[in-house]
DNA sequence: AATCTTGATATTGCATACAATCGCTAGTGA
DNA sequence: TCACTAGCGATTGTATGCAATATCAAGATT
């Protein structure tokens, strides 16, 4: 495989475990250095994870983790709600004994988790519940586009997951729509699903805005994201 | 502006003027050629095309126009209807007096189209509407979403519009899609959107199907796409 | 006859070199 | 003291060259 696909996973895994921080600047000279490669396949990674909105790239200026706004990450918890909620939707709709399974085995992964109060693992496991979810939609593009989201906003969920008392309330959660999905109640597991991701972005969101003070809300932010 | 980023809205351009087909190669020096640049910048603005799921860049194989099998046509579509009604759903929730009056403009000249029988025309109008309700949802995000899917899928769209008889009814559709966001409705507004879109993409799908002749729907196909 | 192997050719991937631009600092003037 | 400008250093953008690998064709082998 390429470099510059190695590379990319790299630089993503290094933003995602928190090494590089929202804002922080990546120099193109000092990643190749590190990598012990050029700046061609640097360059290369860095573009792409631009395109896939992980990081800007701005013309001249260098790349940077990108910093969403409060509003624009509330923007984007909103639209995982969406997605999540259409993956809930036709998951119930087209339940298939495999998807089943996995969505089970799953859950009870969270729920051992949670025995354990272990909220790394919970972390991990949770997301192999969401993904399972996403599966069972048997929509593979609607699944890919949840993943990537999903993907995206990991960072802040983390810090969410954290707080103790969450995690029960999760698997809670989880439980719910999972009894949704399998009664095939579309609306249910719609609705269910949708404020199970809402509320944590409306939380995290509560964080932010607590923290830095910023409650402007400028409402059209583009930040040269998901184009 | 840098070249790379010219040079992949030219690349796209191409693309979606038909002047590259789906399973054309891209190649990279014919290209440096054409647009009488090295092959760095070409390469840059491909490998971000590939991120956007625009092309497919298969490693040490070259770029081709990505060819989405049937299934994932029909899945895109599917998510663009998932999409769309959930810009209609916070539309319906969140309209203001300025979206009420670009929707109603858009939808205006979607109307002056349809009595010119200008398909061409109405292409763009369509276009506008459709935009003009992404933005309605006051979620930036989510509609920029939303744009990049629809970029993505219009090539596909047009041919559908070229069909005589889907104009007036895809206008009909459009008039009951604001009536009903305008009323504040948002069920009724998701899925007046959601059939709007995914009518077009089963038609599409159909001839597809019957021009291909390929009914096999291959499950997990995961062309490099929305990732 | 069909398949496999082998080699030549073309194309991609990466490194290096150079050019262009940005940001920062120091110096000048008000 | 502050604002502004000019020049320098640092960093990005592009071109070019070389190495590595896939593709294709022709020949060998079964």
């Amino acid at each position: 495989m390429s470099q510059a696909f190695r590379l990319k996973q790299s630089i993503e895994d290094a933003v995602m475990a928190g090494e590089f921080r929202p804002g922080d600047r990546l120099d193109e000279a000092s990643l190749a250095e590190r990598f012990g490669v050029s700046r061609t396949p640097i360059r290369e990674a860095l573009l792409q994870l631009g395109a896939e909105g992980f990081i800007d790239v701005r013309p001249r200026r260098g790349a940077i983790v990108s910093v969403p706004s409060p509003t624009r990450l509330f923007e984007m918890f909103e639209t995982m709600a969406e997605i999540e909620s259409a993956c809930g939707r036709l998951a119930a709709r087209r339940l298939t004994p495999e998807s089943d399974a996995a969505m089970e085995a799953a859950h009870h992964a969270c729920e051992e988790a949670v025995r354990n109060a272990d909220s790394e693992q919970y972390y991990a496991d949770n997301r192999n519940f969401h993904e399972a979810i996403y599966r069972a939609s048997r929509n593979g593009f609607l699944a890919d586009q949840a993943f990537a989201l999903h993907k995206r906003l990991s960072a802040y969920r983390r810090i969410q997951l954290r707080a103790r008392n969450r995690l029960l309330q999760s698997l809670q959660e989880h439980a719910g729509i999972l009894e949704a999905i399998r009664a095939g109640d579309e609306q249910l597991a719609a609705s269910r699903l949708h404020s199970h991701v809402l509320v944590q972005g409306e939380r995290f969101s509560d964080m932010v805005l607590g923290l830095t003070q910023d409650r402007s809300v400028p409402a059209g932010t583009r930040s040269g994201a998901g184009r």
